[in-house]
DNA sequence: GAGACGGTTCGGCCCGGACCGAACCGTGTG
DNA sequence: CACACGGTTCGGTCCGGGCCGAACCGTCTC
């Protein structure tokens, strides 16, 4: 035997099981779903879907992210995305008809723009994040990274002090996104950029919730410091979930 | 929800239990396999064997063609092979070194030639069958059919009355060889072809079995003919099973 | 600190289905 | 015709594992 069929078989299980299936089916969005999400969107208990979350998980079919009292579940990665859509596709249907994984949530809206903790969060945070990657960070197996640009970059933005590290917290690090489902920028520097968005007046926290409207000064210096468009909306409010 | 959890979660399934998996696992040789050689194979019951062959053939994971009292099984399409391989290397195996489905054969001795019934068969049968098809024959869905070029070709080697057909038997026909375990010519065209072949001296029926050999003349004008070089083997003489 | 809430663990139920052997059927062979 | 043989059908057993609800644990909020 060249292949152990009994591994094969063990894998093929475990999307073999109509509850488990329409889990990773599910997050075949891109995006990250809660324990209680797959529940209810697979119609069981959420102790079952912890369970199957759990195996899942220890397969290498899915990855998780542990934030507090929630548990973020994705597709671990693109090839367990294809063999996914291969399943799909042998299954007789036409697979969807949107281009897969990405470009789903190209269709949503970009609205909500909070704080998370102490930075900023939502499709803001999110949008940020992206900009930087671009060329001030860098993010590579061995964790996030400021690069040689990004260090001017934040500088330039904050003054000398902002690359020092407070306490114990990192200088930077990556924030899953509750609404978003994907990462932003948390740490030190998260809180610098934040504190230095309020400060400017680019963004207004509010005073109820954690949302903040980015005003139209903001969007221009977004723009123009990062490329950011978050002009195209017509209105300077974005409100928060 | 887009697609149906349930249908792909019935087709993963199958491939999600040791023993079905052994059977496809096996099939990705390329060949067409018995019911009892998959039930050794998998180390189950022949009535076992029997079942999931079933399940496998009408999910559409493997194609069947019975032939008298055999049931030869087969991975349905390269799409099925190309599921198989995308969850053997999922699964964290290598997937096979040699190229996959096809090539595998190339690696194995041609040696078999001999006649089934009263046509070739073997590597012999199956090489010629697989060069005639490049321009004489037409494998469509709705069954084997002789190309106009392939016309020619006939009547050019066997006169003008080798194209008639003779009592109830078809013209052209596929039949699956037993020890290939693929299709080669059969019909009233594959007897022409034999009786052509043994006439002008290019094999030599066995006195005592259905061995044929394949003399220097025959390789070098089937090589002429066809581009079938069974030249380089050094012997002029293939065996039989 | 109390209460809400997301998630996990555990015990127990229950069903699907994998498996076998025996009986049976159809095909091919001597 | 009898026999061998490949395959299928059927009855019955048994085990894995999917599922739930209840109890419990950590985190977060008020």
């Amino acid at each position: 035997m060249v292949v152990d069929a009994g591994s094969v078989a063990k894998f093929a299980a475990l999307l073999g099981e109509p509850t488990r299936a329409a889990m990773c089916l599910a997050l075949m969005d891109g995006r990250s779903w809660t324990v209680a999400e797959l529940a209810e969107h697979a119609g069981v208990a959420r102790s079952t879907a912890s369970e199957h979350a759990t195996a899942l998980v220890e397969s290498g079919l899915l990855a998780e992210e542990r934030q507090g009292r929630h548990r973020y579940l994705r597709l671990a990665d693109p090839d367990v995305a294809a063999l996914v859509e291969d399943l799909t596709a042998a299954a007789g249907q036409p697979a969807r008809p949107p281009s897969s994984l990405r470009g789903v949530r190209a269709a949503r809206d970009l609205a909500a723009a909070r704080t998370c903790y102490d930075h900023l969060a939502g499709a803001l945070g999110v949008s940020l994040y992206d900009r930087l990657l671009a060329n001030d960070l860098l993010d590579s197996s061995a964790g996030l990274a400021l690069t040689a640009a990004g260090r001017d970059w934040f500088t330039d933005l904050a003054g000398e002090t902002a690359l020092r590290r407070r306490g114990s917290r990192p200088l930077v690090r990556t924030c899953l996104d509750w609404t978003e489902r994907r990462h932003h920028l948390g740490g030190t520097l998260g809180v610098v950029l934040h504190h230095q968005l309020v400060e400017r007046g680019w963004v207004i926290p509010s005073a109820r919730h954690r949302a903040v409207a980015v005003t139209d000064a903001g969007a221009n210096a977004l723009h123009h410091l990062l490329g950011l468009d978050l002009r195209t909306e017509g209105t300077t409010e974005r409100t928060v979930g």
